[in-house]
DNA sequence: ACAGATAACTGACTTAAGTCAGGTATCATG
DNA sequence: CATGATACCTGACTTAAGTCAGTTATCTGT
């Protein structure tokens, strides 16, 4: 009842459960659930065969009930005759959206009857994002992207609580967008099924070096590796870019991603700007 | 992306591929999984037909197939000649083993992935609390059962954290377990799924008026409204015994617990013991 | 001791889901 | 333009899972 295994596996049974009862009532609306998930799947992404892992013989039947329903309709590639293209019909989106409803209201049930949703909610993050490990995926943005000033905000409130004094970017050398930006920098973003779980920049700062700026993991993504993960994406990008040398600071409030540092070859130097906040220097040659 | 009904989705999806990969190693061992499910339903307990559900004309063919393969054998019940149970036989034992071993590696697996085993843990007992809210089951146990002392350890724990000169257990009026058996008192332990998560001591002091000690709800249990529920249950044992009154005390360190005392009959009164730790004192006449 | 309920079983049937072997039209490439 | 690969389709088949009606043996209450 206590041991780590016995506690995951009643997880497992819950989260059966759960699943199991919302799959029910998606058999509410008279339809198998094999043709249930195709329809979800047209709604969600044009590709069928492939996403949903099916024999092509049976998406072909079951998209051709659908078809006689008047939920679907086919059209040819414009490109490839061989291929065709479902889409939902009005009435299929419409059906579609009855889906929806019945996952959507499922959902917000769940966090009615909870009285801290909110932490409900950064535990169901975390396990989602343990559980999705191996489908995080770093996308280079644009850092005036509302998703990367998203990660960007969160970042500065994580520093805002951490650091001693708080902190406020207005006095910390807040590096121009343009500046983290192809062919100068870059910005990457991290996501787990569409949700922004990360982040790093690299600032194109002069000929000598580039700089490793805001770098942020969410709560929800800690302990998958996902820092070391960026930073390695980053200096590949410093080395495709032809800097021959990275330089990043840091906060001593911030002892995990110091370690990170050290472990990974960056090497400690002397301040090398006047930011009031930080308090170690490193700097990694490429 | 980032509303509480998509976070709460995204959390299902990963559920779900979660699940299936368990239910696809299931497959490895050559058996459907309808199979499979009995035999761990056999493992489990001993009454299938009612716990899974089934018609039992399926179960009856299962469970012959099972038979056939050796691995389960159907005894006649002792006081009712109509029913039969099913147990594993030896065979059958090492059968039920191979697929608690296959749950048992998937889970270790994961843990061991994740660098924040801890963490992760936590996140799920809090999910499966959730899910699993109205299977919470309230037991009346012995305190010096091991149960209850793990409870009371983890409230004790919970008291050094947050009291602000810390805890010591010796230096509070630590109520002897006898009073707090029937016919005396009782003691309740709020199980999910096995998982022990909340308790409550309900002391007979005297003949003028009973106490309520150590009510704790594990953090993985907090939002589902238990503590309310472990009072509930004490004053209708307490009404039971014929106590004339309840009295309790408390730390301002505990604030949600003041309130809820308040907000359910609870009325404030001076000081009745010489305990070093308590602000707050209680009365609740039934 | 009898009527009605109940537990387990049996046989006949259904539905969902999927596999597999071809077949046809279209595409990519030398 | 011939050849092989590819995308989709079709028909025939299989397996898993379950429903339903009816049978038999046993139990319960009067």
């Amino acid at each position: 009842m206590l041991d780590p295994v016995a506690r995951f596996r009643r997880f497992a049974r819950a989260a059966v459960t759960e699943v199991g009862a919302l799959d029910h009532s998606f058999l509410g609306r008279g339809r198998p659930l094999g043709v249930a998930r195709i329809l979800n799947a047209i709604g969600h992404v044009g590709e069928i065969r492939a996403y949903l892992g099916l024999d092509s013989g049976l998406v072909s039947r079951l998209l051709r009930g659908l078809e006689d329903e008047g939920l679907v309709e086919t059209t040819p590639h414009p490109d490839d005759g061989r291929r065709r293209i479902a889409s939902l019909t009005r009435a299929g989106e419409a059906e579609f959206a009855a889906y929806e409803a019945l996952s959507n209201e499922r959902a917000e049930r769940a966090l009615a009857r909870h009285a801290n949703a909110d932490v409900l909610l950064a535990a169901m993050d975390l396990v989602a994002s343990a559980f999705g490990r191996d489908q995080i995926q770093l996308v280079e943005i644009d850092p005036r992207a509302q998703v990367a000033r998203h990660c960007l905000g969160q970042y500065y409130g994580e520093l805002a609580r951490r650091f001693e004094r708080g902190f406020d970017v207005r006095l910390s050398a807040d590096p121009d967008a343009e500046t983290m930006v192809r062919p100068r920098g870059a910005f990457l973003v991290a996501f787990s099924d569409d949700m922004p779980i990360g982040c790093v920049g690299l600032k194109g700062t002069c000929a000598e070096y580039g700089e490793v700026k805001r770098l942020w993991v969410a709560p929800a993504a800690r302990g998958l590796g996902l820092a070391k993960r960026l930073m390695d994406r980053t200096e590949a990008i410093a080395r495709e870019l032809k800097m021959p040398a990275l330089r990043l600071d840091t906060n001593k409030a911030l002892p995990e991603a110091i370690a990170m540092y050290r472990k990974s070859g960056w090497i400690e130097i002397d301040r090398f700007n006047d930011d009031p906040y930080p308090d170690f220097f490193f700097e990694k040659r490429l």
